[in-house]
DNA sequence: CGGCTCCTTGAGCCCAGTCAAAGTCCGTGG
DNA sequence: CCACGGACTTTGACTGGGCTCAAGGAGCCG
C-alpha cells in the first residue's frame, strides 16, 4: 500500500475494495528528480498529481523575482482532487527531492469518486485539510514572530509526517535549504539563518546537514503557539 | 435568483431544476446583525454556510490575543461545502455587516451534490477559488509590501464583487474598521491608517466612511502585482 | 452633551532586511 | 587523492520599514 492510500484511509473507512481502485489508480508511476518543475503556472491541469515518494513544494513567482512557497508537499499529499476544473493553474509546483509521483486523470478521479462514496469523502477531506494548512500559513506569516513561525512550521511537518506513519521519533530529513525556508515562511535567509542559530542555542531543534532534530518538543510547540488540532489527526 | 445561486451559475452551467433545488436550500434564511459570532473554533460543523447579503469574515486567535483575519466573505459566499466532514473547525467566523445566511444540512447538500453532476462541480469550483484566494493571500503577506498588500486586497474585492454583478464601478462599501485590514493584512493598524493615507495622496484609491473609491484602477493593480487569473473568471 | 468607537498624529525604537564577503561542504574530474 | 567550482551557510555592518506607546481629534448615537 503506498503513502497515498495509507494516508487516505487514516481519514475514513475504505474498503479492500476501495483500497484497491486507489492503488490501481496510482499504480503508473513516474520518477522526477530533484529541484524539477512538475506544473508551471498558466498550465492547463488535465490530471491530479499525487506525490509518492520525496517532498515538492507550491509556490508562486511575482514579477519581480519575489517567490513565495505557498505549501510542502510529502509523501502521500496530492495536489487539488477537483482541480481540472479549472482552466489553468495559479501556481507552480516543483519538487525538491527525487520524487515518485502518480497522475490520474479526470476520468479517473471521477470514476472513483462515483463509485465509493468514501474515496469521494477521502479526497474531499484532504482537500479540506489542504486549506487548513494554508490558512494557518497565513496566519504564521500575518502573525507569528520570526522565530515562531519556524518552530510552527517544523511542528506542522513534524505532526504531518506522523500521520503519515513516516516516521517514529522526532527527527526527520528537511531536505531544503535555508532559502527555502525563508521563501516559505516570508523571511529573508540572512535571518533565517540566525533564527536558526538562536533555536539551536536554546536548545529547541537543530537543522544540520538537511535533517531536523526536535531537542525539546514541548518547548518548540509551545513557541509555535503549535496546536495540532487544525490537522485532524484521527483516532 | 439569490447571490449564491448566481454566483454558482457563473461558474458552470447549471440547469432550470439545479437553480430551483439550491434556491430552495437557501430558501429559509436567518439575519444576524454586525459584529456577531457565527460560527466558533471547536465548535461542530453541523451545516454549510452560505451568506446571502452582508459581509462576514473568518479569523483565528492565537492564545495571546492576536488575531489574523483569515478572508473575507462576500454575498454569495460559501464555507466550505464539505464542511462537515470535520470534526470540529479549526477557525471562528463572524459577520461585519448585518447578515443574512442560509444553512445546508449535510443530508441536503450531500442530495444536491448526489443530484447533479453540475451543482457538485460548482461546490468544488468554489472551494477550489476559495483555496486560490487563501494562496494569494499568504503570498500577499509573505511577500508584498505594505501598500502592495493594501493595494491587492482591494483589487481583490473589487474584482469578486464584479465577478458576483454586486457592483458596476469602480468603487464599493468596505464595511471594515482600520484594525480589520490590519489584522487581515498582517500588519499594525497605526502603519495601516498611514499607508492608505499615502495611498489617498498619490491618487490611487480613497477609503473614506466605510466606502472605497478606486481613482486610478491600472496604477493599483500594477502596485498590487495584481493578475486577476487566480479568481478564475469565467467568460 | 457625554461617551463610545474609530481615525490620526508624533516620537522613539527594534526587528528584520540588504549588501557584501568569508567560510563550509560536497561532487566532479584530473 | 587532491584541486576546483558551485551551492549553500555563516558572519558583520548598516539601514529602514514597520511596530509600540501614547495622546489628541472626529464622528456618531443615545
Amino acid at each position: 500500500m503506498n503513502a497515498f492510500v495509507a494516508k487516505l484511509q487514516s481519514y475514513v473507512d475504505l474498503t479492500a475494495a476501495d483500497r484497491r481502485a486507489l492503488a490501481a489508480a496510482t499504480e503508473r508511476t513516474r520518477q522526477v528528480g530533484p529541484r524539477q518543475s512538475v506544473i508551471d503556472e498558466g498550465d492547463e491541469p488535465n490530471a491530479v498529481t499525487v506525490i509518492l515518494e520525496g517532498w515538492a513544494c507550491r509556490y508562486k513567482h511575482l514579477k519581480d523575482g519575489r517567490r513565495q512557497i505557498l505549501s510542502f508537499l510529502l509523501p502521500g499529499d496530492m495536489c487539488e482532487p477537483s482541480v481540472f476544473l479549472l482552466r489553468h493553474v495559479a501556481h507552480s509546483m516543483a519538487t525538491l527531492t527525487p520524487v515518485t509521483l502518480a497522475r490520474m486523470s479526470e476520468e479517473t478521479v471521477r470514476g472513483l469518486m462515483n463509485r465509493s462514496q468514501a474515496i469521494s469523502d477521502a479526497f474531499n477531506y484532504d482537500m479540506l485539510i489542504d486549506t487548513e494548512i494554508q490558512r494557518e500559513w497565513t496566519v504564521s506569516i500575518g502573525q507569528r514572530t520570526s522565530a515562531e513561525r519556524l518552530a510552527h512550521l517544523f511542528c506542522e511537518i513534524l505532526e504531518r509526517l506522523s500521520i503519515a506513519g513516516l516516521i517514529a521519533g522526532p527527527e526527520y530529513d528537511m531536505p531544503v535549504t535555508q532559502i527555502d525556508l525563508a521563501d516559505a515562511l516570508g523571511m529573508s535567509g540572512v535571518h533565517t539563518n540566525r533564527t536558526l542559530q538562536e533555536m539551536r542555542r536554546v536548545g529547541l531543534v537543530s537543522l544540520r546537514g538537511r535533517h531536523l532534530r526536535v531537542h525539546d518538543l514541548q518547548g518548540l510547540q509551545r513557541l509555535a503557539l503549535f496546536n495540532p488540532r487544525y490537522l485532524h489527526r484521527q483516532r
